[in-house]
DNA sequence: GATGAATGAGGCTTCATTCAT
DNA sequence: TATGAATGAAGCCTCATTCAT
């Protein structure tokens, strides 16, 4: 009866406590993905593992604490931001380089909002996942790193002084964010559609008064 | 053996069959949200409907259905969206009407955004739900209201003739949106901070070439 | 999937709710007997009850509560005392009586003193016990018994006027209930054994000074 | 790999295989008493030895040979009955001495019967502690001592020549036995009321023809 | 139509036991 | 020899669903 891990896992994981753990998290994950919240029970996922249903309380103490670690550990992966966005300030246009951002970002929303989603759908899951971590962290940050990029325009010159560029910032994010909540909540495969027009308007209140001053 | 409903079910739908499903189609709602979709069971839901548990199976096919008709009745039920807004073209400023939108609709949102949620958390409920109903409608008619809103304050030359009042309207919907997401992500009871920063963004920008043009 | 009772249980239940109760508290009863109470799975009850696994749910709330009920009934049923006892005083010898109490006891005693004993191992089972019914009535009952007989006997002028009755009726009956005790402790079939010089010792003590008094 | 058992195991212990059994004996029973039979489990029992959970299949073929063996270990341990007893053969009175015996006896009893209860609760244990060891000394020894005792009374012409002093002594221990079980079944923390009128039945029924006797 | 008892699949979790280290 | 991770059987319980009444 107590065997090894099967071969395979062996191998991915080298008998790392760590790395089992992360084997199991990754797992989950595959599995809410698939099969959503409610079908990832623990057999599920302790199949998909490709281990026995009992070893995943070595490694957890419950199911609510195997998701919420399996989602904030993908949350976690995915929330490093569009870190080269800032040094593109000075080339291309504002708007060109805003819509690399919606494009850059897009797949990673794409997954994590129903991630997030399905994480608040049960009470008693977003009371775990909030109890582990704190939360909204990767919002933060890419919203920072936007308004970096546009800090650094608007020392270029090239976006208007007194614009608000955090108030920018968070307007472009929070549409991408909204945009991939409704991707998902239409359907499957969505026409990219990078919210042009919006992004556009935005680009246009940044540099507004710079096209006007230039009349003078 | 063949009991008439209970007495005040019986008032309150007047025994037609679409208000008895409606009935437990609210009763259905009022338990997703009050035991996330996990604790939605026929059992919990015939029980908060005061009917018989098989009764449910005179009205629906199965509790997939039922659940995401609740669903979609209720997101039905709050798309009644900020009617008056259109009237308030030409009062107040263009930033306070924006504001108030934001304001009137938050608590739609506050609770659209859990229901939406719970949709994700189940790929089969969202497939079915998907199939019911075309959704995106409420999106939509809510971003017009606030595209003729500001249409009309375009005509009262209240705002650039040449903004684009549509990414407008789409921008200020979506940041709402947005920020309802986060707000339930976050927590319960949180300061309903009214996205000023970000709408008067949006103000300026639609207004942005008026105050300049006056200076000529 | 939803049959009704299998015919014998219905038969012997006539469709009866409180029947059919009594009819899965036996069957529970049969369980602990025979496997004893880590046993006594809800799967073994459903099974020799010959209903649904499930089923059991629709009359206990859970598995303590339904054995803490099977092993009260059962209690119950065995403590209709010896309850003839008293219409022998006058007859035979009071030694002879106190026998025939001891060998009509002993049976219900073998009995009841596993079912007690399985009772309390488990400090669950037995607050739930404690909760549900006041027990010890059977101890007093058969003791009242005991000593009704006895004060009946010394109104006969057949046991000494100044024996302390009762405190002989409780020595009886404990030291009965204590041999059940340990018959059960050593091992199935033991040698009824009736404790013979025990009970002639006490019905000695209760007529000792009659048997002086003649002398006079 | 091979450990050495954890530092004050081995202190406690010396390594002697024997002294390592009975510390694990001695462990389990203190679970059994903590947590009763079913919440004896091997990790439970390592856990409190302090050991490994494999480790308890050096010592031990099975879960229930463990427990057999504890229960029967803290038997033998409380069996060492009350030995100063015959000493007060002589001094004070017979209604006193057993009444002494029957207060230092209780506190044995009193863990005695929750054991012997445990036993009860599961056949296939029974069994075991059947095979294991033949039971019931204790039982006697213990009357034994109280036989020895009433036996040197009656040398001193303390108590009457023709009292059948065996039968008053396994009364006496019976009484006291089967008070411990009802104090259990009854709840913790039962007045001790030591059985005074029942002790005082038999110590009148032994010294009753002393009385008279004088008188002639 | 209305009901709710009956059902077994399936969910989560615990556990005794083994064996590679 | 000591260990503890791995395991699957088994335990308790919930639930959607059906159907006799």
């Amino acid at each position: 009866m107590p065997r090894p891990l099967p071969a395979h896992v062996q191998k991915a994981t080298g008998g790392d406590t760590r790395a089992v753990r992360e084997h199991i998290l990754d797992a989950a994950y595959q599995v809410i993905v698939a099969r959503g919240l409610s079908g990832a029970s623990t057999r599920a996922i302790a199949a998909e593992a490709d281990i026995g249903a009992g070893t995943l309380y070595n490694y957890f103490d419950n199911r609510l604490q195997l998701l919420a670690h399996a989602i904030l550990r993908r949350i976690e992966l995915l929330s490093r931001p569009v870190g080269d966005l800032p040094e593109r300030a000075g080339k291309y246009t504002v708007a060109a380089n805003l819509r690399y951002f919606a494009r850059r970002i897009s797949p990673t929303l794409d997954e994590l909002v129903p991630l997030g989603a399905a994480a608040f759908s049960d009470p008693e899951l977003l009371s775990v996942m909030r109890n582990e971590h704190a939360n909204g962290e990767s919002v933060h940050s890419s919203i920072n790193i936007l308004s970096r990029y546009l800090l650094a325009e608007q020392q270029l010159g090239r976006i208007s002084a007194i614009a608000d560029y955090r108030a920018a910032a968070a307007i472009v994010f929070r549409i991408c964010h909204d945009q991939a909540f409704h991707r998902y909540l239409q359907g499957g495969s969505q026409r990219p559609e990078v919210l042009t027009r919006e992004i556009d308007f935005v680009a246009n209140a940044l540099t507004a008064s710079l096209r006007s001053e230039p009349k003078e």
